[in-house]
Order: C-alpha cells, then sequence, then structure tokens
DNA sequence: AGAGTGGGAGAACGATGGTTCTCGGGTAGT
DNA sequence: ACTACCCGAGAACCATCGTTCTCCCACTCT
C-alpha cells in the first residue's frame, strides 16, 4: 500500500539534510528538496506541511545522529575513561575530515534563522545543551572536576568553527593538545 | 556641497550592520536599509551597487572595529604582558553582556552565505586569521609558546559560539579559567 | 523668470520561492 | 468495461526582494 510512510520521509530528509547543510537553509527551495528526493511536491506537502516543519524535523534528526555517532565512536575506545574523553576530539578530526564539512548545522542555522525562527534557536540550544550534558557524562565518568566539562565543550565548539572556516582538520588536533594539557591540570 | 559623502557611507553603514547583524543578511531587504538609514534607494544604489557589495562593506567595516576593539581594550590593561593575553576573554565577557549580542557576525554570514558566496566565506577567513594573528602577537609578547595561542584562540571561539546559542556571556568566564590553566602550563 | 539638473519617493519589473491547484493517466473494485 | 479515486508533473498564484525607472519638486545658473 504505502510504500512505507516512513521510509518516504527519510528519503525526503535525506535529500533535505544533503542540500540544506551544503547550501544553507534559505538557499534550498521546496523545488529543490522534491527534485533531490523525487518524490511530488503534493507528496512532500502532505509529509511534512510546510518548509519549516521539515527544517525542524532536519534539526532533529541531524541532533539524534551527530549525539549517536559521537556516543558510539566514544564508546568503541578501549582503555581508562579518560581515554575516552580525549577521543571526543578525534572524532572531531574524522568528522572535520569529511569532503563536504561545513561546520556545525546548527550553528550555521543558528546564523541564518535563530532571529526570525524561535524554533531554529532551541533546536540549536538544545543540541549544545545535549552535547555539554554528553561530555558532562563521560568527564563524571574519568571522575575528573565537573567545570572541566565546559571547558572541553567550549575548545570542541571553538574546533567546529575553526575547521568550518580555515577548511582544515587541524584545530581538531590543536583542540585535543589543549584538552590532554586540561586533563592533566585537572588530575592534580 | 556632497553632505560628505563618506559621512552618508557610513550612515548606510551604521544601519546595514545593526540589520544585518540583529536579523541575518538574508532577511534584510534593500528597503529595510533605505529606511533605517533615511537615504533614497537611489542614493543607496549610487554608494554601492549591489547588495552583495554593501554586504563585504558591513564585513570589513566590522572585521576593523572588532579587532581595533580588542587592541584598545588589551593595550589598556596594566600589568606584565601575561595579563594582557587573559584580558582577551575579559574583552569577550563584555562583548557578550551586550543586550543585542548575536554571535559572531562572520560565523553568521558564513552559516548563510559560506556556501552561496565565496566572498563572505574569504571574509570570514580573513577575520578569523587576523584574531588568531592578534593573539599570536599577545602571547609572543607575553614569552609563551607560540602552541598556546591557536589553543587560547579555540577557547575564545568556541566562547563565542556558547554564549550566542545559550544567551548568557558566562562562557567567557569559563574559557578564561581553561586559559588560566593551559597558560600556568605552558609557562613551566 | 525660465530651463536644466539632481535627488527623493515610491511604482514598476523580473526573478525566485512557498504553497496550492489543475490536469491527465493509471489502478482498484465492481 | 466503467467509475471513482489517487497520484505525479508541473502550472498557477501570491508574496518578497533586488534593481531600475518615472515623476516631480527644489534649486541653480543665466
Amino acid at each position: 500500500m504505502t510504500v512505507d510512510l516512513e521510509d518516504t520521509k527519510e528519503r525526503v530528509l535525506d535529500a533535505a539534510e544533503e542540500l540544506y547543510y551544503g547550501r544553507g537553509v534559505q538557499a534550498v527551495g521546496m523545488d529543490a528538496v522534491r527534485t533531490a528526493s523525487g518524490v511530488s511536491l503534493k507528496r512532500l506537502y502532505q509529509l511534512y506541511p510546510s518548509k519549516s516543519v521539515l527544517v525542524e524535523a532536519y534539526l532533529r534528526r541531524r541532533d539524534a545522529h551527530l549525539l549517536h555517532g559521537l556516543a558510539s565512536y566514544v564508546e568503541a575506545v578501549p582503555g581508562p575513561p579518560e581515554e575516552r574523553v580525549a577521543a571526543i576530539f578525534d572524532w572531531l578530526y574524522e568528522w572535520f575530515s569529511e569532503p563536504d564539512y561545513r561546520g556545525c548545522a546548527f550553528i550555521n542555522s543558528y546564523g541564518e534563522l535563530g532571529a526570525t525562527a524561535p524554533e531554529v534557536a532551541a533546536a540549536a540550544r538544545a543540541h549544545k545543551d545535549a552535547f555539554q550534558r554528553y561530555v558532562a557524562r563521560l568527564v563524571a565518568a574519568a571522575d575528573l572536576p565537573a567545570p572541566l566539562a565546559a571547558h572541553l565543550a567550549l575548545l570542541a565548539e571553538g574546533a567546529i568553527t575553526t575547521a568550518a572556516i580555515s577548511g582544515t582538520p587541524e584545530p581538531a588536533r590543536q583542540a585535543r593538545e589543549a584538552a590532554k594539557v586540561l586533563i592533566a591540570a585537572a588530575r592534580a
């Protein structure tokens, strides 16, 4: 019957994600999403009744995927829990090395729409909160002092935007070095 | 004769800056700039023959103002040069506390237009480069090791976006703490 | 004073984009 | 085979925006 409704929604989100992330939300019209996904406009509007709904779905899914990707990368790291804290920055390095890396979708969307679309601003806030909480969890698991988490999160955030603008993955390395110093100092 | 041509250009840039920074570049039409600046459309297009030229001028001036503001803040700090390095984060705190703070204009513009407007991406790169060089200069003046500059720049960058999205100036404080630790470790 | 010029206000134009509508063909149920 | 419905393709509609044009007034130069 339905060729899997959920399946089609995913296909639309796949197309939307690639386009929105690659070119910016405002630069991508519904027509581009329709062409890229192969889903007719009518159906598209049945699944997502407006562009802003689609954008929210895009951000929600991206949030889940990113955090899940980070968590599974980190949890696969063997050794003492401290290693897993530092592994955040190895994950960043891999992310930054993807050929179409263009920074954090949430920061970019916030810059585009944060002032005019409160849902977008809220999504960005929620994502960054979740990231901070995850870092805090890793820090706690390694028996390191809580304030370290915020410091490491700042380094990661800085690396994300610096890598995007400079176009190299190097900031991940530098952030890792700095993180190591902070961790060593915190252990004392 | 000319009611000071340069004066009018500045007035236009003042209006453009407030609008572009506050709402995003794409969300602001030439008409809004015209109304806010009180300069007729015809004159506006004489001064800046297209929106993209105006946007570039906006970014160029913002770059100059920001770095100049930072430099004069930092240079007014007495005491050993190391204090001036840490003062970067005090300056950030003040900046973040401005009521209409909305993050870094360059990061925001990059998110909006970086993918489609190479000049914007270049402007962002140039600005971040200049910032890094300035930090490096302060670090060198304090006789601290060069790699520290990149680390501090990452903290600052992270604080800028975290403060924007979270809506509080606190990240500046946290970044300052982390910077202190890195500086102390580097001195050893 | 009269003609010309510069400039302002805002209409006009063309393109783009979000959203809806129309049309035509295919499919299912009888 | 006939009818009723669903759906895709794309046109249509309306708003917005970048840019240009028109009209008109005030001022200047002779």
